[in-house]
DNA sequence: GTATTGCCTTACGTTTACGTAAACGGAAAC
DNA sequence: GTTTCCGTTTACGTAAACGTAAGGCAATAC
């Protein structure tokens, strides 16, 4: 027999928590809520890129100010089969609510870098004016 | 003496609750945090367009997924005199540790809403191919 | 052999951001 | 006068997202 034909990487929990800058117990805390599922060599954990990708997401969310619950049904939803057409409606509807979401924290996002913006340039004049405030 | 003077309008907690769309509790909890500091009369609060523009940064910046502990600084660097140039550098760099942030954000935010684009496109596809689905 | 290293589970602790109940005060409504 | 709304404080409760032991198993290091 060959040696070793299956040429797909995979890592442990300490590379992917490393990496993904993350400990071990977050990790697993994602497994505890369905978030990942890694594949087990008898009680270890085997992560592939799937679960890498699934985590890249889940950080994602996370730094969009998503609950990991939330997260969870999203990445769930684009995992889906899409074959199952009877709840594509449904599909979409969330869809369009994420969305709208979305577009608020955009807005949001928009506004806040124009105030850092505006206020930045405040400051600047300040210390390049020579010290001469009215006070 | 001339009838009431004073036409700056003011605010129970009742309607600005109401109006932001958040309880009392949260309102109180804000003031606790020092994020808001209403008047007071006797040991009613009264609020003020200054309480109002801030509970809209406090909310934004909940938005946004920041914790009500950084807003609070945030909105009281926005607040600072300006006078005192001797923090100014700090601030600065301050600001641009935000905008990293911000900026980040961003870039998530587009990538998402991207992403919904896409997958709503596949969706949709799905929906109108009269059902015909590679099963 | 045993000592270290890496992984595992179980389970209680912690922080953040409020919820919620209890108990009280003052003004207006009846 | 007393009930009914506002408003107040104090204080314990809770959900989310992990932190942090505590203790155990298995493989390599010496």
């Amino acid at each position: 027999m060959a040696a070793s034909m299956d040429t797909t990487p995979t890592w442990t929990i300490a590379q992917i928590a490393d990496e993904f800058g993350v400990t071990h117990r977050t990790v697993r805390h994602y497994e505890d809520l369905g978030l990942i599922s890694p594949e087990r060599r008898g009680t270890t954990r085997v992560f592939h890129r799937r679960d890498r990708t699934r985590l890249n997401l889940i950080l994602r969310g996370k730094r969009l100010g998503f609950p990991l619950e939330e997260i969870r049904t999203i990445i769930d939803l684009y995992d889906a089969p899409l074959g199952k057409r009877s709840q594509l409606e449904y599909v979409l509807a969330q869809i369009d609510d994420r969305r709208a979401d979305l577009e608020q924290r955009r807005r949001d996002l928009e506004d806040a870098l124009e105030e850092l913006d505006t206020f930045e340039r405040r400051c600047r004049a300040e210390l390049t004016s020579g010290g001469r405030s009215a006070y």
